[in-house]
DNA sequence: ACCTGAACACCGTTCAAGT
DNA sequence: ACCTGAACACCGTTCAAGT
């Protein structure tokens, strides 16, 4: 339905590879024949919806005919069906963190973070494949990763004006507040369907809880900026 | 590693499908021959490992090898991978629902709440296969819907007594404490591998926002009793 | 340089043959 | 009544043949 796209095809870089593969491994935008950059396009478009509506264990089969391309051609743009939903996840992280920066100069702190959380959580609320993304390997990627530190040091700007305006415990980060989003996401997520704006509440009570009326000392300190990176190791050596 | 098992075989019922299938449909414990009943242990017991170790889609040879038996004996017992995963989920929050009853003569309301809390999402945030069956086709199922609405009802007294005893807003309900489990969980997800105990972080957070103090009118109604029953329609019609 | 569909490997599920 | 592994269908991935 929607037309929404994911990505805009300058960061092709990290996914295919094969003998002639043409793309790059920097962030040069590897020049696309014109029927290549159209079928990628296509393809991202209906990888983006098809996964949103059906879960990442929607078919390639479908993909690919929803694109009007062959299977094949999808494996030439992403090496890997896991690369393909990094690329449409790391999109959505990118687009999260450009409404941050605009926001972060916003007149009201908490106003802005609390529109900031709001948006986070819509977008992933209407994306059956959002969570299961967060959830599984895909966090373990790197371009996810470099996405998801991006997001954090937006969000984290976010929180400490907020902080400093008083609207907001001192104890909070804006890696907190990143994970929260996927927190009330979750929590509404198994009466979705018949509730679909459910996450406003969950969202907004997960809210109260960083207001400094009611905080009280927290048992674990908040994740460091670079242990999203370590993460990676850790499910590493231990798969 | 872990001996630990998932339900004692006492609800074989809703699974299986065959022609000459013993099991029947009701709580009758149908009776089992020594060995299939033994295998059923040994199969529920490699499931609830396995797929607390390596998610929902570890796959099923391993599962049944682990268990020392054939792929077709997995299918004898569980019509499907799905009821498989069913039986285990169930028998989770039976476990959780089990607590909450005991817990609901506490002396403490307040303390007896956030340790049915606790202890929900520390069984939940050891288990990769619990988000994604919450999130999944999963909860659907009539016998996970049954044990959710158990689950609902004790967690509803909990809720009562803390709210009474003015520990927790008003406008909170025992179906969104249960729901809030998974968020806590979710959060803490995406660094889980470096930082196992990041839960109580999110889980205190959330606690601090069902106290009166910093409560702010909630934007949407608690999700009804049976909002999860209509849910398996709508996804049933919808899909 | 890029596209494609046939071919391969893997996994969930079925079933005929065993005890 | 129950167990088993070979057989089937489906899906992710590869690749030789096309333009």
């Amino acid at each position: 339905m929607a037309s929404t796209a994911a990505g805009d095809g300058s960061r092709p870089g990290v996914e295919g590879r094969r003998p002639h593969d043409p793309r790059v491994v920097g962030d040069a935008p590897a020049r696309l024949r014109a029927d290549a950059a159209h079928n990628r396009r296509a393809l991202l478009d209906a990888a983006s919806a098809t996964f949103a509506e059906e879960g990442m264990d929607a078919s390639i089969a479908r993909i690919a005919a929803r694109a009007g391309i062959g299977k094949g051609t999808v494996f030439r743009h992403f090496a890997t069906k896991q690369h393909l939903v990094v690329a449409i996840f790391c999109d959505r992280l990118d687009r999260l963190a450009d409404l941050g920066a605009e926001l972060s100069t916003a007149p009201d702190p908490a106003a802005a973070l609390s529109e900031f959380m709001t948006v986070g959580v819509e977008q992933q609320a209407s994306d059956r494949s959002f969570c299961q993304a967060a959830t599984g390997d895909t966090r373990n990627d790197p371009a996810v990763r470099a996405a998801s530190v991006r997001l954090a040091e937006v969000a984290e700007t976010l929180t400490a004006r907020a902080r400093d305006a008083g609207s907001i415990r001192a104890d909070v980060t804006g890696q907190d507040v990143v994970l929260l989003l996927g927190a009330a996401c979750q929590a509404a997520a198994p009466v979705a369907a018949t509730a679909p704006e459910l996450w406003r509440r969950y969202l907004a009570l997960i809210f109260d809880g960083l207001r400094p009326q009611a905080a009280h000392p927290l048992p674990h300190p908040a994740p460091t900026r670079t242990q999203l990176a370590d993460e990676a190791a850790a499910a590493g050596s231990a798969g």
